[in-house]
DNA sequence: TATTGTTATACTCTATAACTATA
DNA sequence: TATAGTTATAGAGTATAACAATA
């Protein structure tokens, strides 16, 4: 057995290629939805609600994969933009749930063109096969380690 | 041309895809430095000090992408942690430049056997050659918008 | 004047945990 | 006791801008 002498580097690494790309995407679709007064976490709360008329916070947590503090704080922030409403469940007196004001139902197809145009243009380098086949390959990843991305039922 | 019905959905986008997957990685690598005293951008940070002796605060900027105030904090941290060690650049009174201490050095290898099973593990859904497939069309899009990448000359 | 680097400020995101209220 | 949700706290990452020292 050789003694391990190569220290690995960064670009070895499909995480790290994966981190990399991903930020930058990320931070470009930011900068686009930025004037749209939301970030990216708010407009994928949103998108979620636009779909699905009532929502509980600890189904968004679950469906979001984030805390129930975090979904917390954004609410707050979106009920302050006015873009989400908020009420007591009638049925459970612990319950909550939420919902996009008329403002938010508005702004959501906006946010979604803005989507489709910063993915177009940022993996306009891809091919459509090539685009196809990413994807392709990260949904196997996703399920295999069951990341959330199931529609509310 | 038909009006616009349709709101494209968040699995729509490849960035949102990459974003849920380099999440998951990152968050689990994360998990598993954390354990050594690092964050990931510290072990980027560190990774890249390991090839290169002395390093200029700007040419780590440049490199990771980052701002000079963050690769200021950053060292910071590095500095309290003993990992770094920070000189005044003798060619140049504006300049400081970054090494790794020994400390830091005996680090770097383990946390890349950390990453090494990490990306290993995460990716273990993927064959061989489906894992080639993604980072060859990831380095594509890096390579598409100059994402820094390079080694330091 | 331009460049190197630090510092200050601020905001987002994440995570943990304490807490209230209902069940 | 367990669950739904809020709130507090803290750390990490990011970005902008003001600043000091040097070129």
């Amino acid at each position: 057995m050789p003694t391990r002498k190569t220290v690995s580097g960064l670009h070895h690494h499909l995480g790290y290629w994966l981190r990399t790309v991903s930020n930058a995407v990320s931070r470009r679709f930011a900068r686009r939805v930025e004037r749209e007064g939301v970030t990216v976490a708010e407009w994928v709360f949103l998108r979620v609600l636009y779909d699905a008329d009532w929502v509980a916070p600890s189904r968004l947590a679950a469906h979001l994969g984030m805390t129930r503090g975090a979904i917390s704080k954004l609410a707050d922030r979106l009920l302050e933009k006015a873009l989400v409403r908020w009420e007591a469940n009638p049925d459970d007196g612990r319950a909550h749930r939420l919902a996009l004001t008329p403002a938010g139902r508005t702004l959501v197809p906006r946010l979604a063109r803005i989507a489709d145009a910063n993915d177009a243009s940022f993996f306009g380098a891809l091919s459509p096969g090539e685009r196809r086949r990413v994807e392709t390959l990260l949904r196997k990843i996703a399920a295999a380690h069951e990341l959330r991305n199931l529609p509310i039922d």
